[in-house]
RNA sequence: CGGGGUGUGGCGCAGUUGAUAGCGCGCUCGGUUUGGGACCGAGAGGUCGAAGGUUUGAGUCCUUUCACCCCGACCA
């Protein structure tokens, strides 16, 4: 991607109505559009980072099985009322809105209801599970107040998966691949060691705890207690004696922190499938609840909890999984160095590594700026003064660190 | 939803006791520059969030309303 066709441009102002470091810092380097309160749109650098971040999320859920779909947005009343959950006073940030003709939908805020029902037709015998389903999708949720910028929006996009199994012990080990397959993402993302899993309130339908995944962060809206030397934290909602013991934790253990939630994991019993009249046959031809689990990873917050935590003073540090380019090519100078730096360009982008090339008319200050801002993992600078030296500047974002390397180095940093 | 704050060119801001809007960045053109956000010159761009009112006259005063931010409450 060459800088001079992209059409967005960083900015050396943040804007005035976000206080939220991320919001700021996204929306300075061009990669997300503030709509209204909670509400952005992805402009290419960004849409690269969510995309990299499905990617990997995609990957993940694959790996034990997952099968992706994509459920609706627009809900219908009835499946929702059949579990108690359209009534404005059992869920109050639903988004409603109307056919034509009168008819009331809900626009899709969670998708327990509409998963049961469109797997209920294939659901029959005990050898049809256990099995994953999951999608990446727009969530819609009428928040009282958004703030933080993508960290509590009102459109955001999650991966939200549900397990089906046959009996208590089949959930509990598909539950526990979720939870292994959610630490691998967040490793991958480069938040491992900063996120938790975390005993939380597993909600009104169910007596056990479910678990979040808690990023540790200062911006973070949980309080969670943490410890450390078992990598595991207790809600704040939660903590009282009786808890403490039940999950073997130790008081003295724990310290206090401040965490963004960037999953979680419910066990859901049978109140869905129960209630939508959906059951298999087992082995002895008997009738049978089915065990659900439900899944979810705030995909948008991730990369605003990344963009967040990955920063300094001269802009956003994408780590390399997710980043919207690897390299940022700066060039400096005239018609030879612009050879090179095509040259450069082109070979790289022909071996499969993303490039971002500064190949606008600005001084090398600009340049630099906007490399640092926009986050790339690696700049590589091409000018007269290098050429000459048969060398190219490599610059590690994280770091600072710079060396002058000769091509067949660079190439070889590069892979 | 309670409390507090803010709305003025694309972005960030100033605008005094009311007199029909200004600065920086960015943008356009010309020139000089080219290794850390260049400089000089010339330009373009705003019904001051919206509606109503007071007044000879409103960005400024009054009323209503919308939007955004922060704190709190809320967050299947």
């Amino acid at each position: 991607m060459r800088v001079s066709q992209l059409f967005t441009k960083t900015s050396k102002t943040a804007p005035a109505d976000e206080v939220a470091k991320n919001a700021q810092l996204l929306i300075r380097a061009g990669f997300i559009h503030k709509e209204m309160a909670g509400v952005y749109a992805y402009l290419p650098l960004g849409l690269r980072v969510l995309e990299n971040i499905k990617k990997i999320v995609r990957e993940e859920m694959n790996a034990i099985g997952g099968q992706e779909v994509a459920m609706t947005t627009l809900q219908p009343r009835d499946i929702w009322e059949k579990t108690d959950r359209w009534d404005d006073k059992k869920v109050d940030n639903w988004f409603k809105t109307r056919l034509a003709n009168g008819t009331e939908l809900g626009v899709g805020l969670t998708h327990e209801e509409p998963i049961v029902d469109a797997v209920s037709g294939y659901l029959n015998s005990y050898k049809d599970m256990p099995f994953y389903v999951y999608q990446i999708q727009n969530k819609f949720r009428n928040e009282l107040r958004a703030k933080s910028g993508l960290l509590r929006g009102r459109e955001f996009l999650m991966k939200d998966m549900y397990s089906f199994s046959p009996n208590q012990e089949v959930h509990e080990a598909a539950y526990e691949k979720v939870v292994e397959a959610y630490h691998r993402v967040y490793a991958r993302l480069g938040l491992g060691e900063i996120t938790y899993r975390t005993y939380a309130d597993g909600g009104i339908f169910t007596p056990r705890f479910s678990d979040e995944f808690q990023t540790l962060s200062e911006v973070g809206e949980d309080t969670i207690y943490v410890d450390e030397s078992r990598k595991i934290a207790i809600n704040e909602e939660i903590l009282t004696d009786e808890n403490l013991a039940k999950l073997g934790l130790n008081k003295d253990d724990l310290v206090q922190k401040k965490g963004v939630e960037v999953g979680n994991t419910f066990h859901l019993e049978s109140k869905y499938t129960d209630a939508l009249d959906v059951y298999y046959t087992d082995e002895n031809g008997q009738q049978q609840s089915i065990i659900m689990g439900c899944y979810g990873i705030g995909v948008s917050r991730l990369m605003g909890v990344v963009a967040e935590h990955f920063s300094d003073e001269n802009g956003l540090v994408w780590p390399e999984s997710i980043a919207p380019a690897k390299v940022y090519l700066v060039r400096i100078g005239s018609e030879d160095a612009t050879r090179h730096a095509d040259e450069l360009y082109e070979e790289l982008t022909a071996k499969g590594i993303e490039v971002i090339y500064d190949d606008r008319n600005e001084r090398p200050g600009a340049k630099f700026a906007d490399a640092e801002l926009m986050g790339i993992p690696y700049r590589v600078t091409v000018s007269d003064r290098l050429i000459e030296a048969g060398e190219y500047e490599y610059t590690v974002r994280t770091t600072g660190e710079t060396q002058n390397l000769t091509r067949d180095d660079l190439l070889a940093k590069l892979n």
